[in-house]
DNA sequence: CTAAATAATGAATTAATATTCATTTGAGTT
DNA sequence: AACTCAAATGAATATTAATTCATTATTTAG
C-alpha cells in the first residue's frame, strides 16, 4: 500500500464517494469503483487496505476538510449569534457543494463507527464547537441562562441534519444555503407568536 | 411462505429486530436470526421471502404502531401547543421503550428506501402531523404568521431524531422522555435571552 | 541502453452466507 | 394404526464479490 497521497488515491477516493453515494456502501463493488476511477480492481489495494479502508478515508478526509472550513467561519466575528450563523451557513454550503458527501455521511455513518471506533465521532468536534457558542451567548446575555447546553447543541446539530437529509431526499432540487438564515431564526426566536 | 401472523412470525421478527440491533443489518445473518428465534434456518423462508423482506416487516410493522400511538396523542387535546408537546412525548417515549426499534430506525432506514421504494416514507406521515399542529397554531394565533411551514416541521423532526440518536449513542443510560419538555420548550421560544 | 525497482493488471481464488429442497416430524382424521 | 398434509429442518448448493498474486508494464538510476 502506497504511503504518499498520489493523484491515483484522490481519484480512487473521489470514485468510491460517487459510487458509495449512489449504490450505498454495501451494493457498492469495488469492480465499479474501479472501472470509474480508470484502474484496476487490484490497483485499489495498492492504496487501500480493504473496501472498508475506502470508506473510512473517504470520510476522514472530507471531515477534516469540512471542519477546518468550520473552524475559519466560526472564527470571523466576535459575536455568538453571528458565529452561529456562519457555522450553520459554511455547514450547509458546504453539504451543497459535496453530495456525494452528503449522501455518504447521512448513510454510513453508524457503519463506519462500528469498522473504526478511533475515528473522531463526526458530531463531536461540532457539538463543541456549538456548546462554545452557546457558552459564549450566555455570558454575553444574547442566550437564556437556564439553557440545558447538552441538549441545545443536540437541537442545533439535529435540525440542520435534518434540513440537509430532506435537502438530499429531494435530490438536491433547491438552494440549501438559503435555508440558513430561516433555521437560525428558529434556533433564536422559535415559532411562538408574540 | 406462510399468510397469518402466527406468534412465530412475530418471535421471528423480534429475534430479528434484537441481532439486527445489536450488529446491524449486514453483519447480522439469518443463522444468528434463527437461533435466537430458536427455530431453523429454513424456518425463515417460510413467513419471510428474504432477509430484506424481514427488515422491511419489522420497520413496517413498528411504524404502524407507533402512528397509532402519534395519533393517539396529538388527539387527546385540540390545543396546537398541548398537541405538540403530546407528540414529542409520545415519540420519545416510543423510542425509549423499544431501543432496538430506535436503533434499527436510525441506521437501516436509509437502506430500506432502496430496497422497497414502496414503502411509506416513515417521515411522511409524522411531517404531516406536524404541518397540521402547526397551521392550527398559526390560526389560533399560538404560533408566528412569518414561518416556512415546510421548513418548521423539519426543523422539529431533525431535533427530536437527534436528540434519540445522542441518546442511543449514550446506550440509553437516561431518561429520555424527560428531554421532552425541555425540547418543546426550544422549538416554542428558541435560545435568545429575553 | 540496460537493469533494477516500482506500479499496475485482472484472472483465479477464497470466503462468507443467503437460499433451496429432499427429508423428517407431528398433528389431525378416519 | 395407517394415512394425509402442513410445518419444520438443516445439510448441501449457489451466488456474489472481496481479495490475492503471478505476470506485465512503466519508470528510474547507473
Amino acid at each position: 500500500m502506497q504511503k504518499n497521497k498520489s493523484e491515483k488515491y484522490h481519484k480512487i477516493l473521489n470514485s468510491a464517494g460517487a459510487v458509495f453515494a449512489e449504490f450505498g456502501f454495501h451494493k457498492a463493488t469495488i469492480s465499479q469503483i474501479a472501472a470509474k476511477a480508470g484502474v484496476a480492481d487490484g490497483t485499489l489495494y495498492l492504496y487501500f487496505k480493504n473496501k472498508d479502508d475506502i470508506l473510512y478515508q473517504f470520510i476522514n478526509f472530507k471531515t477534516q476538510d469540512v471542519f477546518k472550513k468550520m473552524h475559519a467561519a466560526v472564527d470571523t466575528d466576535r459575536n455568538a449569534e453571528t458565529k452561529l450563523r456562519n457555522l450553520i451557513r459554511c455547514h450547509l454550503l458546504a453539504f451543497q457543494n459535496d453530495k456525494n458527501m452528503a449522501i455518504i455521511f447521512q448513510s454510513e455513518v453508524r457503519y463506519l463507527r462500528d469498522i473504526e471506533s478511533q475515528i473522531k465521532d463526526i458530531s463531536k468536534m461540532y457539538l463543541d464547537l456549538l456548546s462554545d457558542i452557546i457558552e459564549q451567548g450566555q455570558v454575553e446575555g444574547a442566550m437564556r441562562q437556564d439553557l440545558f447546553v447538552g441538549l441545545v447543541k443536540r437541537f442545533i446539530l439535529g435540525a440542520v441534519e435534518g434540513v440537509i437529509s430532506t435537502w438530499v431526499s429531494a435530490e438536491g432540487r433547491y438552494d440549501l444555503v438559503a435555508m440558513a438564515d430561516p433555521l437560525v431564526d428558529l434556533y433564536l426566536t422559535g415559532v411562538r407568536g408574540e
